[in-house]
DNA sequence: AACTATTTATAAGA
DNA sequence: TTCTTATAAATAGTT
């Protein structure tokens, strides 16, 4: 534009290129900013120069992000926002559940208690009686099942003594007292499987404990088997 | 810049404003291309006018989703990606809350009871038992609390009808028998508000009370407070 | 980065 | 809007 007219294609010469892209863009930054002032419009330039630099021109107090999504809502182009919107809302719904699910929890817990109606109160006391018969049941079940490996346990050991004295007593050797002390070991364990009597009658009539005196019968169970 | 020099500053006759906008937009386009052209680089233009319009230029050959990309990518501008991601670090956050908490719930309620050990199945078995007994502590406050709001009515009733009795005693007229009536309505209402004698006891000694006839004493307070 | 001859952009008017 | 045109501004090539 000065000095000599030039054709409008690429510049093979790289330094020169890269002058050119130098000047013209900061003509255009100005242009840019003129326009913006002049016209009270919004402008945003990216440039990417062939040497991967980046620039960039957007008008003063305008933000990249609110141009873009001006842009969008213009164009109605799904660049992000249709996929951001989705996720908010996505997440909105599943803080409202777990807002939910924690009055819940709170509620059966006994605590917020406050919110509920008369109706709604005596069924979560229902609901929660329910709950606890279901765990104990189910707290029982294990423990017995515990008991009846540590019986199976016990009778195979049992056994297997038994036969081993059987073979002494047949050869008639005097190797018998190491035995014996072992067998106190097994008297323990019988001691524990015979604990499980108490625990039936608890499952069988499982509301005459108290709850403390349930949770101590329970609590002794577990050290016994541990 | 031409027929005069003007200042950069806001045009504030609308028309003119518009027809330099149109002017110089396609000014600014024509600039944008030829740098485009010359210098082998990627440009993004977008314009949006005071009167809201918007207008954009884009070098051919460019997406402007993937001109913004390598604009984020080049500048590591949080344009929206960075807010996307955390969005889904967010949701992921609050998706396993959510998992927790429904779990909890379910084995509240006697569900999915295999997944816990042996101590945390016991230490449920009293979390449950102890929130029961908060629930019905609060239930029987619930009720004692209308109990009382009732015989309390029901005495201003009675003081009413006995100073009427009285009345038309003093008087010395005979319209007795109308009032005789109502007054069985009284002796239920007595009646009803005797029944927490038993409700006392429920909570004297919670645990004494099979779980169903507790939840039958409750279901029957609530018919009769209704 | 500065200069400047020339091209280009454009303000005002039609 | 578009065209015209006098003039301001941009800039290619040079230093």
């Amino acid at each position: 534009m000065a000095r000599g007219k030039i054709q409008i294609k690429r510049i093979e010469n790289s330094t020169n290129r890269q002058v050119t892209y130098s000047k013209r863009r900061s003509g255009l930054f100005k242009k840019a900013n003129e326009l913006t002032v002049l016209c009270d419009a919004k402008v945003s330039i990216i440039m990417l120069s062939s040497t991967g630099k980046l620039h960039e021109y957007i008008s003063p107090s305008v933000a990249t992000k609110q141009l873009f999504d001006q842009y969008q809502k213009t164009l109605g182009i799904d660049l992000w926002s249709s996929r951001y919107e989705k996720m908010q809302e996505h997440l909105k719904k599943l803080k409202h559940v777990n807002r939910n699910l924690r009055r819940e929890i709170r509620q059966r817990m006994g605590e917020s208690l406050n919110e509920l109606s008369y109706e709604d109160l005596h069924g979560l006391e229902l609901d929660v009686e329910t709950s606890l018969k279901i765990i104990r049941d189910r707290n029982y079940k294990v423990i017995s099942n515990q008991i009846a490996t540590y019986k199976k346990k016990l009778r195979n050991v049992e056994e297997i003594h038994r036969s081993l004295i059987h073979e002494f007593d047949a050869i008639g050797e005097d190797s018998h007292y190491g035995l014996v002390d072992n067998e106190g070991d097994y008297d323990s364990v019988l001691a524990y499987s015979n604990g499980d009597h108490g625990i039936l009658a608890l499952r069988l009539q499982p509301n005459h404990h108290s709850l403390h005196a349930g949770a101590g019968l329970d609590l002794t169970t577990y050290a016994l088997l541990e």
